[in-house]
DNA sequence: TGTATGTGATTGAACGTTTAGTCAGCCACA
DNA sequence: TGTGGCTGACTAAACGTTCAATCACATACA
């Protein structure tokens, strides 16, 4: 129901425990020092015990992504409001809380879509999440545009910037401080009123 | 004056050549599966030479980072154009020719950026570049504002979604086909018409 | 109740390989 | 006769992975 990340609050069963330590594992030391010996500590028992229930590091790795996005996926509101509501609750998802585990969360999945460039199976994960979320999204714009609040070219299209704006902030709160992002929202912003919102509402 | 990357065209001096290899086996293997043998490699030497320039292997991939975002400032097109054509070149820039080295440099920037999350040099770097960039834009876009064709609320603001979009077409080209940069393309032209040029423009 | 049998979690030690980095010395040219 | 570019051989540490061996605990049978 909330909307906060509750990840990995209540690992049930090892392997979700095994997913939890290398999920803040990768947090701390970053994909490229990434260790089994590494999630061994983070896991609190030994390193053997994951391979008893994982094949070997990639599977791991690929198993914790598939999760992770599973977790996003699940975080995108439901269209059970108004179209004007929900656009509202998709910037405030976009631009996030600036939480800690928030910032943290996006700054691993972006760690992680840098390594689709090499790994056929992240492509694969991410192309899929991806899809997923510009499809909800241009499914809410499309009702909107049905119910004439709102007033766009191409649901789909509109729906294309607004994942390239979410993966922009992903990728940018990395290194860009608070007031840079502020100015980013406010802009986009601007945007939804101008080109999204029809006549009647921008007023 | 071509805007070309003509990238590591023809290097001068032995440092730069290890940056060129360095950057070859970084696009290959990408940064967690980067080895000093593998720059050596690609380098065509001994791999203890690279040694005999670089004191570590943290010093040569910060320096290929520092290298790497000259470049990409130097891209940044000169002022010397009206304002309105600025912006063309600008998005001509962002959304990029799709030519095959374009996307390489673009794909290797972003997994650098991804380092940032744990590396202060990289941080650092990242920081600067971006600062210059959006200060670049946001020169320019105040310029269209005092000459009337751009009519913005905060020039400052609206370079700081420019960059945001820029950064997230380059973490997306990793996933996404050409027909989804396309739309976002699309859509961001509609957004410069609408909320950017001033309304006799718009027509 | 006591004993055998099986199962999954767990470990520490060990394996072969790869890694970043060192070093003594070679070669060409001034 | 140096001096700087350059190399191959080397090392210690870290790496992913395997494995034999415990442990806790359930089930079944006498």
């Amino acid at each position: 129901m909330t909307n906060e990340i509750s990840f990995f609050e209540n690992p049930e069963g090892t392997r979700e425990e095994i997913l939890e330590a290398t999920f803040y594992a990768l947090r701390q030391h970053g994909y490229a020092e990434l260790t089994i010996s590494k999630i061994g500590d983070e896991f609190g028992k030994s390193q053997s015990l994951i391979y008893h229930h994982y094949d070997n590091k990639d599977e791991l790795l690929v198993d914790l992504l598939d999760y992770m996005l599973e977790q996003v996926e699940n975080q995108v509101p439901l269209p059970n409001q108004s179209p004007e509501a929900y656009i509202e609750v998709i910037i405030d998802e976009i631009f996030g809380t600036s939480s800690n585990s928030d910032v943290e969360f996006s700054q691993a999945v972006i760690e992680l879509r840098a390594q689709a460039a090499h790994d056929d199976d992240y492509n694969r994960l991410f192309r899929r999440s991806d899809d997923f979320i510009r499809k909800q999204i241009a499914r809410v714009i499309q009702a909107g545009v049905d119910a004439g609040a709102f007033d766009v070219e191409d649901p789909s299209q509109t729906a294309a910037l607004f994942h390239t704006v979410l993966v922009g902030i992903q990728a940018e709160r990395i290194t860009s401080d608070e007031d840079t992002i502020d100015d980013v929202r406010a802009e986009f912003r601007r945007y939804v009123e101008h080109c999204l919102l029809s006549e009647s509402h921008a007023e």
